[in-house]
DNA sequence: GTTTGTGCAAATTTTTTGCATTACA
DNA sequence: TGTAATGCAAAAAATTTGCACAAAC
């Protein structure tokens, strides 16, 4: 048997479908085209994105789903931990697969937004002893490091400038 | 000489304003009645505060201020390290007084929506090892846990729940 | 007296909601 | 066929912007 790691983009597709069709059934949910497209649109993205950038991808690809529906469908798919919800400092909702994808933070730069994706495991340990300590049960948590990287420190100016 | 733990509110105020002072001379912005305004109403709070609550509470005891001069002067503070803003899972952005605040972070009830506060060196540890690793000059981190606060843990409720 | 900053209202942006229609079960 | 889900458009919520007027300097 494959570990996650060694799956293909296909296999990765049929086994977060599986997922999907498992949570839509245990809640009663139903099994509808939209929300499979939309899975498979979200885990063909390598990148962070927000409804309406994912709403215009699948209309300039022929695929017209309305945004309320990509609204509903984020809903369950955070339900289901297919997708994480980020926020990057601005009040905006950004979105990322996770099935399978190590626990990882992000690390943005003030200038060209670019994310950058690190981990460390002192995190873990952080979120659990304080769940101890404040009487939490901790489910998750967002560490975001902001600054400027690499090349807005050592020039001013970053080429992804926004 | 006191150290800023042994300040009152008043002594506060004083050395806030004038580090409000400080950076608009610096800046070449003018004193106005309003920024001293919202800066003594953001520090006579204990509390994380949303730019409409502000509104509402300056209002209430007389004092009215527009929104969008809320939002500039924020903008001010911000620059000036007087307040520092934050999201805890919502697309608001709340803010809170920083001067001579210990940093801290944030522990949020996905129920009642209660903020706690609590700090951990090894976030620094690892915002400077991420800043050398990586190639950033990290200026500042968020770090937001959420969970269940004890008693939604233990009753499935929180009477704060909004 | 200049000009910056404020207030107001309108515009934008992001998300939510109501309701008629579609399509899953 | 009954009902949940979709699409659309309108509403709501948060923030930004434009412009006339007020008040710092």
């Amino acid at each position: 048997m494959k570990t996650d790691l060694e799956m293909n983009t296909t296999d990765t597709t049929k086994t977060v479908r599986r997922v999907l069709t498992d949570y839509l059934e245990k809640h009663g949910h139903r099994k509808t085209t939209e929300r499979y497209a939309i899975l498979d649109e979200i885990y063909g993205l390598n990148e962070h994105f927000d409804v309406d950038s994912l709403f215009l991808m699948m209309k300039q690809k022929g695929y017209s789903v309305s945004r309320a529906t990509i609204y509903n469908t984020i809903e369950i798919l955070l339900d289901a931990e297919l997708v994480t919800r980020h926020q990057f400092g601005k009040n905006l909702a950004r979105f990322e697969k996770s099935y399978s994808y190590k626990q990882h933070d992000h690390l943005i730069c003030q200038d060209c937004e670019n994310v950058f994706e690190f981990c460390d495991p002192r995190i873990q340990q952080i979120q659990s002893m304080m769940g101890d300590i404040l009487n939490f049960d901790v489910t998750h948590h967002s560490l975001n490091l902001f600054g400027k990287c690499r090349e807005l420190h050592e020039t001013g100016n970053c080429s992804r400038k926004k």
